[in-house]
DNA sequence: TGTACATCAGTGAACGCGCGTTCACTGATGTAC
DNA sequence: TGTACATCAGTGAACGCGCGTTCACTGATGTAC
């Protein structure tokens, strides 16, 4: 049936992107086929590399478009108050059983950060930047390294949280994290 | 030219096991195969199931091996103040660029952690019951929060760490842990 | 505006390769007498 | 203590399978006149 419109190839894409963005959290980008991202973008896997060159570009740009959902709604307001307040609720919502347990709508850093670390392409120097940029937005003021500390803090809090499948230690793992996070701030 | 004494099998095993716990820490255990434990413990990869049922339980004994070592020397101490000691050693060697360049001997729960999550096997109860485990080891009294607190925060900081390649960049985010990692203590 | 044709998004078979696991085989080890 | 034999650690070929990537093909889309 092909070829398609040029609208219908940016769907396409966006599809492609989405799914990524959802498998390589839920299964880690090793245990993530292409095959297994056409499929679940409702294609075959064939056509994959008209869109991207390799699998490590969709990995890059997957992980991106998760930095940008992730982070989204703190990158926005303008007033000092309002990202506090965006700040607070990012926080409340990073530490909850929820986001424990929904890798693939969760916080890209903490899903894939371990596994991107030991690697060397474009996904890795992609995750490298996101630590940058997500400790900005999480620091009160521009203080580098309160941002480092805060993020580390919430992603060995999660990295903790998912190994336990036990929900009462997992509640006391994710107080602890939230107890510190306080702390860090005042 | 087998079969070979008993002694020998145990010394086999032994080899097997090193190779595993140091290989899945620096690649990950997706990306570690049997063959490439076997190879690297000097032997053909046909004789692995003489010693382990299969894969996960090979990664399940690694990873508790890795921790043994890990927090043996913390585990021993009789008294307080010699706990105290050696607590404060761990975490100035764990919070340093040796451990973010080696990860074949650092700690598996930053190597591991966020991988093992998302199975369910042996292999993955083995990490969850470390956590309790170190995270005890590290608490000063039996507050257990304090020792996911503080587990948190050094498995974060590490994770953060190996995805930046700039030294200086990771002597900050070292440095931000090591500085939470006080504050929590006091 | 209509027609002829080049482009290229998506399909599905195929490529070489490595995976975890199985198995027939070997010969030194351990055991029973 | 010496002999006969069962055991089994380790070898290397083979199993079915899925991987990332390539490619010939298709036909609707986009373009040039």
């Amino acid at each position: 049936m092909p070829r398609v419109s040029e609208a219908e190839k940016k769907k396409s894409r966006k599809r492609i992107l989405d799914a990524a963005a959802r498998l390589i959290r839920e299964n880690g980008v090793e245990a993530t086929s292409v095959a297994d991202v056409m499929t679940a973008a409702g294609m075959t896997h064939g056509g994959f590399y008209r869109h991207f060159a390799n699998k490590d570009e969709l990995v890059r740009a997957a992980f991106q478009e998760a930095v940008d959902r992730s982070v989204g709604a703190m990158d926005v307001p303008e007033t000092k108050g309002a990202r506090e307040e965006e700040r607070k609720r990012y926080v409340a919502t990073y530490l909850s059983q929820e986001h424990v347990e929904s890798r693939g709508t969760g916080c890209p850093i903490a899903a894939l950060g371990a596994e991107l670390g030991r690697g060397d392409g474009a996904a890795k120097k992609e995750a490298a930047a996101s630590v940058d940029r997500v400790a900005a937005l999480l620091a009160d003021g521009d203080d580098k390294q309160e941002g480092y500390e805060k993020l580390a803090l919430l992603v060995g809090t999660i990295t903790l949280a998912r190994l336990v499948d036990d929900v009462v230690t997992r509640e006391l793992i994710l107080d602890a994290g939230a107890t510190a996070f306080k702390r860090s701030t005042s």
